[in-house]
Parts: structure tokens; sequence; C-alpha cells
DNA sequence: GAAAAATTTTAGGCAAATCTAAAAATGTTT
DNA sequence: AAACATTTTTAGATTTGCCTAAAATTTTTC
């Protein structure tokens, strides 16, 4: 099945707006996104619900199908390699590469995209710390970071946790704190380094033990 | 001024059945190499004669503009920088990458085109042995010298090949003959001028045909 | 829960690039 | 130079991706 240049756009918007969770997108939001009207929109899902890239019901929405996402994590995984080439091989800054990889993410050949992966020694992040799928379409893990090495000021979220024991899973429950929760470090103390952090307009403090069982990525 | 992918195309088409002489060129000419239709060709032949890529009169043919030669020569750098870039840091063979390169051609950033020459060190023929425009659009100089000019016991430089047609390259790849490879002339047989060579210790024997295709410069 | 507001879809059109079939111009033959 | 053949253009459709305006649906508000 053929799939054009603007379909791989759309795709890639659905893919990006509706987050790794699969939820349903506004047919708005994909407008804007693209920079056209919501009418060319609804012609576009229909079009690629009956090839069955997506899932889409009038009125109520859409989402990728396995098959959508599978593309568009493609497309993805070949504009962070290429933006990974143009900033390691070729020099560019990390603000300029955007643009042209857009361009070069349409490129057709299967085995280009995995001897460049090869060529940039399979990178798992590309400049800007975005994490680049594998051949497979799975994201490498984040970044190690946790919340004892963020500084006082710095705005978070809440990848997960290092120690999944009862004791601390409960404990991290008691306080509220989820997946994918944003939180700010208000202060640091310097005698204990324990963490004095708002989270959902409540402020409360964390033990640099459990600070350094939170994993987290800068915001 | 936008021009299409499809406009970059007719313009490449046509410096190509043009040669460098500006020859006056055949709309059913562009029609067979673009595999479409000569009605198709005349309507965008109009359209380009409108925005002054080339001249053309109806019924007697059509020839590339100063601007649109500047404008085919450019795709056609850019053709040949992405193939060199294919087979000497990717590893591609260069029977594979022309296909690549049809789309790579046509990504736009003149920063990217002039980073990527510099990348690969300003080379001058690509890995057919064709030249590689400057960025003034000046082509460099190559010899005319095929395999079928040398004589027997001649050392010889393989430096690029005529026919770059899937079926003559793979010939040559099959042969493990590459571009900058060393051959010997060991005899030229009398009754059908086909040569007997000598290539990396081994011996086997090229058609005239095959050596008439073949670039080469004497050691 | 009915009216108002917002969102989304439908209807009808437009431009680009393609096609087929027919007409026009050019070239070739005798 | 008239007839035939070839090449090229014109005319009229089609498909894709986009638009505006109006209608339909859903959501929000009072």
């Amino acid at each position: 099945m053929e799939i054009s240049l603007t379909e791989e756009n759309y795709l890639k918007a659905i893919f990006f707006i509706s987050g790794m969770e699969g939820n349903l997108v506004n047919t708005n939001a994909i407008a804007e996104r693209l920079d056209t009207k919501a009418a060319t929109v609804t012609d576009m899902l229909r079009k690629l619900k009956q090839k069955e890239l997506i899932h889409y019901q009038p009125y109520k929405g859409s989402r990728l199908s396995e098959e959508g996402q599978v593309l568009a994590i493609r497309i993805l995984r070949k504009h962070r390699l290429w933006e990974t080439f143009l900033v390691d091989k070729l020099g560019f800054g990390w603000e300029e590469v955007h643009e042209i990889a857009e361009q070069l993410e349409h490129v057709r050949s299967q085995k280009l995209t995995e001897r460049l992966s090869q060529y940039l020694g399979n990178p798992q992040f590309d400049p800007h710390g975005d994490p680049i799928p594998d051949e497979r379409g799975i994201f490498p893990m984040r970044e190690n970071l946790t919340l004892d090495k963020a500084s006082a000021g710095e705005q978070v979220l809440v990848k997960g946790v290092k120690d999944s024991s009862p004791d601390f899973l409960s404990y991290v429950a008691k306080l509220g704190i989820r997946l994918g929760d944003e939180m700010k470090v208000i202060h640091i103390e310097p005698f204990d380094s324990s963490v004095l952090v708002s989270h959902q307009g409540e402020e409360f403090r964390l033990s640099a033990m459990a600070c350094s069982n939170i994993y987290i990525s800068r915001l």
C-alpha cells in the first residue's frame, strides 16, 4: 500500500498529539499542528481510516491503529537519526536541524535507515535528548536521572522509581506522586540533602534516600 | 519562486536529453524518460516556460534557460554527492544507490549540500566516476579514455563507467571491479577486440562492448 | 433542559499533475 | 504537392490535497 508524504505527516501528527497512551485525538488539534483547516483534516481522516491506519469515528476523534503506529514510529526514527547525523557528522547546531530532518525523514529505504543508524553507532537519543526508537519500534529507557541530582528551582517530570519495595511504593503513593506528574524543586537542605518540592499545589519534604529512588527527567 | 519536485524532475530530464550543448529536446523524449504521456509533458512545458525555466515553442521543442540549467545542475550535484555518501560512508554498492539518491536529491538546503560536500572531502567524481559539478555549477574535467583504447601490457586505473544501467553496473560489480582499482591489459584478441585483463590477481576477459564503457587513466 | 457556543462534518470548488481521445501541425514518401 | 505517418497539442476527465461556507453534532452555559 502506497502512503503519500502528506499521509505520513498526518500519522506523525496524530502520534505526537495522542502520546504513547494512544488517546483519542481531536480533529482541530491535528488541523492546528499541520497548519491546515479542520475540513481538510476530516477528508484525510476518512482516507486513513479506509486504509486502516487509524481508528476514526465521526465527531468522536481518531487514534492510530497498530499499523499506523508502526509507520509513525518508523518516521520518527528516521527523523531523529537524520538529526543526529546532521549534528554529529555535519556539524549543524541542534536548533537548525529540525527543518532539514522533516524532509529527510520521508526518504524511503529501510536499508538506508539501518545503515545510517549503524554509521552513527546506533544512537539511543537524538541531539535534543529525545529517544530514538529501535528497528522494532521500541523506545530506549530514559536517562538514569534521579531526583537527588536535580538542583533547586528545576521543574521535573516523574519517570519512575528505582526501588519497587512495598514500603517505598506505598510511601510514594501516600504522597500522591504518580508517573508523569510534574514537580518543582524548591530547596535543597544543605544539612541532610533533603529536598523541598512542590507537587500539585502542595509542598512537602523528601529525604535524600527517597529522592535517589525517583527517576525524573528535566523539563 | 517555488519549484515542485515534479518540476525538478522535468528540468533534470531536459538537461540529460539535451546534453551540455543545450540542444532542442523533443516532447516525446521527455515523456519516455519520465515514463509519462506526451500530453502531460506539454502541460508542464507550458508551465516551465511561463516560469522562465525553459525556452519552449509549440511543435518546435524545448531547452533549459540559464536559470533552468542552474537549477538542473544543482540537483545533479546533490544527486552525485548523496551517491558518494551512500557508497563511501554507508557502504552501499554503487549499483544500489541511484534510487535512493533520486529521493535525497530533492532535499532543499543549500547549507546541507555544502556541508555534505565538505564532509565527503569535496569529491570531484561520484562512485560511478561521473563528474560532480561544484558550488558554481562547473564540472571537473575528465580524461575521456576508455578501456578499449588501451594497449596490451598497459597498467590502468578504473575511473568510472560510461553506461550506468543496472545491468552494466551489476555486471561490473560481479566481476569485483570498483572505482580506483588497478588493472593490467594482458592481451587484446584480434578477432573480436575482447580484452584479457588481470585484476587483483585474477584474469578474466571483457568484451569490446564492456571495455568501451569503462573509463580509465593510464598509469 | 433548552439555548448558545464550540467542534466537526458535508457540500461544492480549485489547482496540480496525470490520463485518453481527438485535432492540429509537421515530416516523409512517392 | 498530395497522401500518409508521426509528433505534438488541445479538450475534457480524474485524483489528491486543499479551501470556504453551511449544516450537523456535541459540549457548555444559564
